[in-house]
DNA sequence: ATCCATTGGTCTGTTTCCAGACTTTTAACG
DNA sequence: CGTTAAAAGTCTGGAAACAGACCAATGGAT
């Protein structure tokens, strides 16, 4: 009912809650598998200063976390908060519910972030000169796709879309494409990992790479945007 | 010294202090020219609002631009915050000392950032099917720049960048679209308004939009990439 | 078996920020 | 020339967040 902000650029200085805010970039960062089951987080003192609050707010949220279970917090030297949850069996979680809890319009806000910020990167990156370390990066991390599990699918997937970000260079790029990932995260976990996707996935991966490679922005663009298509046509068809 | 955090989903919650960057953010809106010399803010109230912060950390911020002279402060009915500020005359500020103050490396960071999403929007903006209403307000805009006083040159053509943004539907678009933009205003506004450069931007502007009209998303890419890659070749003539 | 570095756990006082009620000023309007 | 609506200005109590010191547990190293 309220008339909408009509200066965009007058948005909220603050998400809000630091608490909040804190649980959800944590969990957000276990979901995505930036840090796998199994592992740790960094000592406390440390995430606080990266994260920018205090050590109590981050106790708080790490506290949340651990009663919901996704995380084993041990203490003592070679102690940590530990990753204990594990990536829902693909396709168990309900899509439907995961979209009603973001909204519909905000699914196609996030789409078309996504696609833009990803076409972007992968623009730059392929009008750049790479070394040879950065080519044998961007290889690895596909073939780490292309060997994945299916359990860890998800993860890899994730690691090697940001990877075109992070070789740009720029940080502000790195987390925006970050950002974006998120926003579709819980999305991509609701549905089931299929064959003949993953099929299709590896072959517009390995075109993303090849365009970045033979420095052809054009068709880098094409590749990505085709491939995120893909993944966008995918979630709108479990929807209907 | 200290390693840098190797996980960039765990960047910062908090930009910090709240009343600092509410401050930034004003500063930033006033220099962009969204409330133009002569306008006045939003009622305090609703500023609240739209910043998320409280009234009386929004006041505190609005006091230091008065003390600054950004803005004239009256009360009363049909009072408010009148933006006082009028952009410096193109070539008067010393640009060697607006790098100096955000740093060399975050001038890529931000010139790479600026490239990818503005990039990404045209792409994105060119793909979609857009009402007479969305190629009207284009046009409209591209007309002001092309008409533009030479004071007025900065708005307008920040006016101009933005709509490409704002007319993907995206408001996460928008606002990175914004921030870019944002990082790299200090420094455009320390460099003269040459006619050449006008004459050459209003070619690649024009360029910019026929493509989107054209719905030819590669071309738009392309148009953009030049338009950027001027601007910021441009600036690095300036510091060299 | 003991040490001790490293890690989580707790406590205290301070600062920042907020929500909301209330006051004052001002200029257009009747 | 008063009325009035819309705006800035002021005040208070409370919640959130912080900084920093200190305690407690743990397990590898000696």
């Amino acid at each position: 009912m309220d008339a909408p902000p009509m200066l965009p650029l007058l948005r909220p200085v603050r998400s809000g809650n630091a608490f909040e805010e804190t649980v959800e970039r944590l969990l957000q960062a276990i979901k995505l598998g930036v840090v796998a089951h199994g592992e740790k987080l960094p000592p406390e003192r440390e995430l606080a200063a990266q994260l920018g609050i205090s050590r109590v707010t981050l106790r708080e949220a790490i506290r949340a976390l651990q009663d919901a279970s996704f995380l084993d917090v041990r203490r003592g030297r070679y102690g940590g908060a530990f990753v204990v949850y594990e990536p829902p069996s693909p396709g168990t979680g309900d899509l439907r519910r995961a979209v009603k809890a973001m909204g519909q319009g905000d699914l196609e806000d996030a789409l078309t972030f996504r696609m833009a910020v990803e076409c972007g990167a992968a623009e730059v990156l392929a009008s750049a000169e790479l070394t040879p370390a950065q080519r044998g990066t961007l290889t690895r991390r596909l073939a780490d796709v292309n060997e994945a599990a299916p359990s860890e699918y998800r993860r890899l997937d994730t690691a090697f879309h940001l990877s075109i970000a992070e070789l740009t260079g720029s940080s502000l790029l790195t987390a925006a494409c970050a950002d974006a990932r998120l926003r579709v995260t819980d999305l991509l976990n609701a549905i089931p990992v299929l064959l003949p996707n993953i099929e299709h996935a590896s072959v517009q991966h390995a075109a993303i790479v090849d365009a970045i490679l033979a420095r052809d922005p054009e068709a880098a663009r094409r590749a990505v945007a085709e491939h995120l298509e893909g993944t966008a046509a995918l979630l709108r068809g479990f929807l209907s």
